[in-house]
DNA sequence: TATTAGCACTCACCTTAAATGAGTGCCAAG
DNA sequence: CTTGGCACTCATTTAAGGTGAGTGCTAATA
């Protein structure tokens, strides 16, 4: 009775029959049992010696049954171990990869199309839901920008960014100012600070700021102002593309229809999931959240296996996939990988 | 045996007890029997009355019983009846106009904010699905134009309507433009063109075309080319926003997977639905339509109450509610109307 | 003629019970 | 260590009976 089996390595056997076990329970979604596995693996073992070794997994936590009389499931662990050592990721064809690069067209007219293909292109190929945060942009840089006079004291701020990307905004001001004085504001704007990086501008500006103090007139500083108003608020609260939602209503794990509901709002409200995918964008390749490794009760059910991807220097945002923790890993995984590296080339077509 | 039951016009009081069934049905979404109904009129009347009241409703294609032994739900003829002449009502009270009017405030920044805002609003204070189309902007006028060299023969348009909103675009051309070029195609376009409905624009640039056609420049030639790029390919197809679609989901009706999933599908692929609330755009005040009376399969089992907006000179776009055809119409009715109005009204701040 | 009471009938729905069968754990023998 | 055997568990299926809401029809009543 002395308890030798508590952190006991497992046997390659046994690992090998978790392997089998996993990939048969992702095949069809069904509690795998003895009989099953005996005649899966291949092993010339009885039924009952694979119970034994069942019951081996199940003690470390890595399977469960449902019920008594159920053959068994993988856990979270034992997923998280299948994905970690036991699979094997079998690179994709050259004709797929063809294909996908095809839908991720670097002559595609903007950035902001290309995303929405790559999110819709990892919802077509994997039928479940595609997503993609948009980048981050501290460190973009801006190339030209534009002030429009509106009613009332309001300012229509046009910002293109070095990539083609414009983002629009309106300021609400103390004071009006007529157009020529908002031409003058962006000429100067325009040739004094274009191109730098969003994030050294401030810096920049208030440095200026300080400098041109009392030589400064009213029109630069009203310039400077707007100017750090403008890059204070930037972008707005970050957020992502998604695409084939209702994919995930074909998965049976999900077709309950309030756990739909919670999964979707949870779509929608949009601010779980963007923290979950922000962890990702530190790491390197691909990461794999299962189940609820992810900490939001909401995601409980499902995976979320994504990848950075990057824009000039840095890594910029993060896409992957979000389907049942039941998924296909071992096509998912390189499918996201791919993806994310066609989207990276896409978006730098210099290199 | 004469049928003369056949288009028997509906006494006073059958009329009124499809009402009250039909206000019973919607309120607590069971099939109605004959005594419940004779409970709920308030008439003396026995069940055994009330029955033979409900057959002759029942011939008449008004309602019909789900299966032998339940009570009557109403038909799409029957609320069709029910919102057409049966319907009081009651306008909004004054406190629930101000709360909605405070989430429509005209000093919202953007137009397409104020959309937002509406369709959000629609799907709160319904619980429902609220849609907004936006808007027809054909006889729209812009007032800037800028054009900015991109990678490749590209070349990056933002156009600025009156109103405030930005679009932009990217042109492939066949041969490139440096920043000089296309700054002085701006100045041309902006000088001679700003302002011009957008509808009457393209003539004006082919009569510019004609009559300038010996004398004018390279430059000139481009723009106006360049310009009518622009402008012919305006806008992309139209489109709608939508919010609070998992609010359906609450619905025991469509409580169905299969069923959410194509209606889903349908939201997603907009088409339907656009063509649909395109036939409200002629329409003067709420139209309603019921199950299928939309033409469209997916929408069987749900309603839509639109009412078209305006903005400027004359109406632009739609905006409703899409529920069950199971919902409280007496309220979602005035609750569109009244947003329809609110939204007009902040669009148009200057009357 | 309109209304009503009475009655037989239908049928979804619930409860209960029994049968089924996949799968298990454990033990003793190979 | 492996295996056959065996008793046991328990979700799932099937059948059967009971319940009740609701109906249509008929005949009596006002």
């Amino acid at each position: 009775m002395i308890n030798e089996s508590h952190d006991k390595i497992l046997s390659d056997r046994a690992q090998y029959l978790l392997k089998v076990l996993v990939e048969r329970y992702i095949r069809d979604g069904e509690p795998v049992g003895s009989r099953t596995l005996s005649k899966d693996s291949g092993l010339d073992l009885s039924p009952a010696s694979i119970r034994n070794i069942m019951a081996d997994l199940e003690e470390l936590g890595l399977i469960v049954s449902p019920h008594t009389s159920a053959g068994r499931v993988p856990t979270v662990k034992g997923y998280r171990l299948f994905v970690d050592t036991l699979l094997k990721v079998k690179p994709l064809d050259e004709q797929e990869v063809r294909l996908m690069r095809s839908h991720l067209d670097p002559a595609e007219t903007s950035p902001q199309q290309l995303l929405a293909s790559a999110s819709g292109l990892l919802s077509a190929i994997t039928r479940m839901t595609g997503v993609v945060t948009l980048p981050k942009r501290e460190q973009a840089s801006w190339r030209h920008i534009e002030f429009m006079p509106l009613a009332e004291n309001r300012v229509l701020v046009i910002l293109v960014l070095v990539d083609g990307e414009v983002q629009n905004r309106v300021l609400h001001l103390e004071r009006g100012y007529d157009a020529a004085a908002l031409q003058q504001i962006s000429n100067y704007l325009n040739s004094h600070f274009a191109g730098r990086d969003l994030s050294e501008l401030r810096r920049g500006l208030l440095n200026e700021l300080n400098r041109t103090r009392e030589s400064m007139n009213e029109l630069m500083h009203a310039a400077i102002t707007m100017a750090d108003k403008v890059f204070q608020v930037r972008g707005g609260e970050p957020t992502y593309m998604m695409a084939g939602e209702t994919n995930l209503m074909e998965f049976a794990e999900l077709s309950d229809v309030e756990k739909l509901r919670r999964l979707f709002d949870a779509f929608n409200h949009k601010r779980d999931i963007l923290t979950l995918l922000d962890k990702c964008i530190a790491a390197e390749g691909v990461q794999i959240f299962i189940g609820e490794e992810s900490g939001y009760k909401v995601l409980d059910e499902v995976s979320v296996v994504s990848a950075p991807y990057s824009m000039g220097e840095g890594v910029v945002g993060v896409l992957g996939v979000i389907g049942p923790t039941r998924m296909a890993y071992e096509r998912v995984i390189p499918i996201v990988d791919v993806t994310a590296r066609l989207l990276s080339a896409a978006l730098n077509p210099r290199k």
